[in-house]
DNA sequence: TATAATTATCTCAGATTCAAGATATCTTAA
DNA sequence: TTAAGATATCTTGAATCTGAGATAATTATA
């Protein structure tokens, strides 16, 4: 790359970062405020969706998932079970692992929420059409590929 | 939309949140560690990008343009004050302002880091091309407008 | 098999963020 | 001009997250 197109690479990456920081905070903030009307933060919403709709998980797997600090998930799986949402199973072949099982409750609970929060999160996202959705998703895994593998 | 199209569309914008919200997750732990590697957080880096780009600013706009709480901004300004990396001076036509304004030594300190990461930056962001990249710019803030004026 | 390394979970202390509210100052409108 | 509302900053307390390290269990290795 010469130095005219370096220059414009390098500030076209500092505007693609603030403006891909910047859309995310909009969406969020738009998503958290859907969430929070169910009585849960984004993180509680996440663990949920993800036992909701992929079964049983070693509390450790969770925090793999959703990226977060294995005391960050201790945390979290504290909160939900006090809630009655979800309960700690020992792992009967390995007691080191603990795994956390969604109550009837929690079942209830996302039966009700989570066709909810689709639409809202449809409508959120409705900017782009179905094909720029394809294509942006494309591009972006393109862009978060390098990123981790640089 | 028929309910085909619909129901594709649905799917499509859980995958495109998820995939926005890993690749940024990506990115910005690759720029945090490079922040930290200078000895600030990100939002401290945050801070003094915007006041060595841009000039003094009252404590209160700096919020607005980071989109952090006036507690939170009132911390980190206190944090980079102790490292005297800025100063706090009152404004002469308005009492309640007070400017932050970058000291002979936080402007050292850009001087010498802001090159470096704007080059890991680049870095970071190289799984686009100069095109693709302002494609993407330009979905993003489609995106990021129709979430919210919705 | 015994030991070392790895893995899963938890505890604790510290960092960062926000919301609510206090205070001081400025602006607007009666 | 003065009262009411708006604005800027700060304080406080609570929520959430992380890293370091403890403990227990499992797996790999000599």
């Amino acid at each position: 790359m010469d130095k005219e197109n370096k220059d414009e690479d390098i500030q076209l990456s500092l505007k693609l970062f603030v403006v891909l920081t910047r859309t995310l905070q909009s969406i969020q903030k738009e998503i958290i405020k859907d969430i929070k009307s169910y009585g849960l933060n984004s993180t509680e919403f996440g663990v949920l969706e993800l036992l909701y709709n992929k079964g049983a998980h070693p509390i450790q797997k969770i925090g793999q998932k959703l990226l977060l600090a294995s005391s960050s998930i201790t945390y979290v799986v504290d909160k939900l079970e006090k809630k009655q949402f979800l309960e700690r199973k020992a792992c009967p072949t390995d007691r080191r692992i603990t795994h956390a099982v969604l109550t009837d409750k929690g079942r209830d609970l996302m039966d009700e929420i989570f066709p909810k929060h689709q639409l809202v999160l449809q409508n959120i996202l409705g900017g782009l059409n179905i094909e720029e959705k394809k294509q942006m998703h494309e591009q972006l895994k393109k862009l978060g590929y390098h990123a981790e593998k640089r």
